[in-house]
DNA sequence: ATGAAAGCGCTAACAA
DNA sequence: TTGTTAGCGCTTTCAT
């Protein structure tokens, strides 16, 4: 059997109390009797039960993340960022993997408050989870994602920046000729916020007529629709709306013989790993997706801490233009 | 305050002992009972406090999955495969990230064992962890390591066979003069299983005066370490025994002009994410790192389940080739 | 400063 | 088939 308070209360002279009290940093114990029972308790190599403690307190020390894809790197390096700001504090994570389904998502939040647990993180796959939670009265913190008007503590990135830095940097490069490809999705707006930025971009620089979004849901998809556009025109520079596309369209493109940047100048927005160092790199729009985990965490905390009710934290943390090889000027 | 057993049983004019079996579903119920309070449950919308029942049968649904590096694709999709196991038994996946830091995972591990889980996979940052776990008497699979006579549950895969496959791949294809690019570690041995794949099958096709290891530390010694190789000689096969120094072997190659794979054949272990859809595409040899993720949560449960002792259970599962565009037939 | 005792929600042993 | 009761390990009143 473990090691439990009362061995060591016994093993002290003292009652379960004053260990409790010692081990627990409470004062109304002698700085002697303290310093005994740590020693007792570190020869015993004594391990609090935290299911027992958690239930005493009808509160854990755990704090859920709820993920629509944990295989996939945004997610995990999110997570990673989540970890990092959490570990300090002592709290256990619990992971759920959504895989973008209703009821996969439902099964993980009711474990997740089966545990106690103190909150969740959660990127969500539908708003209903949003009311769930609220309903349920767990404190939770949406990740990577405007809510859309939700109420809820909230960390994301400014996607209409996202869109309008790509497209902003192609005009300043002298490309008058710009297209868009962007992700169909009824569920997340971000990729219709890229997408205005990309507008906006345009917009600002006298170039609304010259303005195309094509939309697609994937990355076989946007192999076809690159192919498509080319045939009907050659714009000279191409912002695409989402990292997953990206691999269908230069594969697209590459079959079409088309030369980067020389004929088409291309910005990805996400973070693809292989942007950084192939033989072809490519421009870039990234999110700071460590940052957005530990200030995630971080709101959550201020929450479970601090019982606010409806004075909702939204953190908006900016994108960066990563420049490489794969954008210059138009072609001549 | 939540919906108790007690609330139903008082509702249903039942013991809360009555109410407990029916809702584990254990005989000693009449049906009709049983309908009744499964009924209630429902209207109260009762959720079992996973803490109380952890604690009063001293020991929780909880698996520990404690990880070398949480934002690393390999080991997120080895994470995906342990969900996508455990989901359907109700498991809760408790996540560590010890940063190959031997302090950290020592952390994480003591935190598993308070919340009393069940048992712990683990891809180890040293050889005591394991022994911590055996010695706490806590059941584990290693994950993605074979443990070097070290005797536990683990599943790996072979990698021998990995960097025998790339090897045999370019002495196929007619390369007679191939060089390895291996990773430098003391802690973890798979590197150098990987560089003796490479011996035997250069051993094994009368090339063993022609065959050379090479070792770095990371990619950017990489990069050094290729440049100042293809001074000495061009060999017309190479085989990368880690994918994460690919990178700065292949920026290397890319600096001295090299045409791959006309005049270099490049075979990459490993699984980056970049290598299948690229212009430039790489050959590889990969692991079925959700697969490994799955086989672990099977062996775990099985023991968890089963209570063997010494009869310890090994996967090894098997590596396959994926030719690309990196490899050709050796010049002139 | 310390102790006694109650109780968190649940399950399991024992009675009825 | 059902009820009573004890107790898991801990924290928290309330006494002392």
């Amino acid at each position: 059997m473990r090691v439990t308070i009362a061995d060591i209360a016994k093993r002290a002279g003292v009652s379960v109390n004053t260990v409790s009290r010692a081990l627990s940093g409470k004062d109304g114990v002698s700085e002697e009797t303290r310093a005994k029972i740590v020693k007792i308790a570190r020869e015993l190599n004594y391990r609090p039960n935290l299911l027992a403690r958690g239930m005493r307190q009808d509160r854990a020390d755990f704090i859920g993340v709820l993920v629509l894809d944990i295989g996939n790197t945004v997610f995990s390096r999110m997570i990673r960022g989540i970890e990092n700001e959490l570990v300090g504090e002592s709290m256990t994570i619990i992971i759920g993997n959504s895989d973008e389904n209703v009821a996969k998502e439902r099964h993980y939040l009711e474990m997740m408050i089966m545990t106690n647990c103190r909150g969740v993180i959660i990127s969500h796959a539908s708003t209903e989870a949003l009311r769930f939670l609220k309903k349920e009265g767990v404190p939770f913190v949406v990740l990577d994602r405007d809510t859309q008007g939700f109420p809820c503590d909230q960390v994301y990135v400014d996607n209409v920046s996202m869109g309008y830095q790509a497209t902003k940097h192609l005009v300043d490069l002298g490309h008058r000729d710009i297209i868009f490809i962007s992700k169909q999705s009824e569920v997340d707006f971000d990729h219709r916020k890229r997408a205005q930025g990309y507008e906006l971009a345009c917009g600002e620089h006298g170039l609304r007529q010259r303005t195309r979004v094509y939309e697609c849901v994937d990355a076989a998809e946007a192999k076809l629709l690159i192919e498509a556009i080319w045939q009907e025109e050659q714009p000279t520079g191409l912002v695409i709306g989402q990292h997953s596309l990206a691999e269908g369209v230069l594969a697209g493109l590459t079959g079409l013989g088309v030369r980067i940047p020389e004929e088409l100048s291309v910005v990805i927005i996400g973070e693809p790993t292989w942007a950084s160092f192939l033989p072809w790199t490519f421009t870039t729009i990234e999110r700071p997706l460590e940052r957005i985990g530990e200030m995630a965490a971080r709101l959550l905390l201020n929450r479970t801490s601090n019982k606010l009710t409806d004075d909702y934290q939204r953190c908006v943390l900016e994108s960066h233009l990563v420049v490489r090889g794969s954008t210059g000027p138009p072609r001549n």
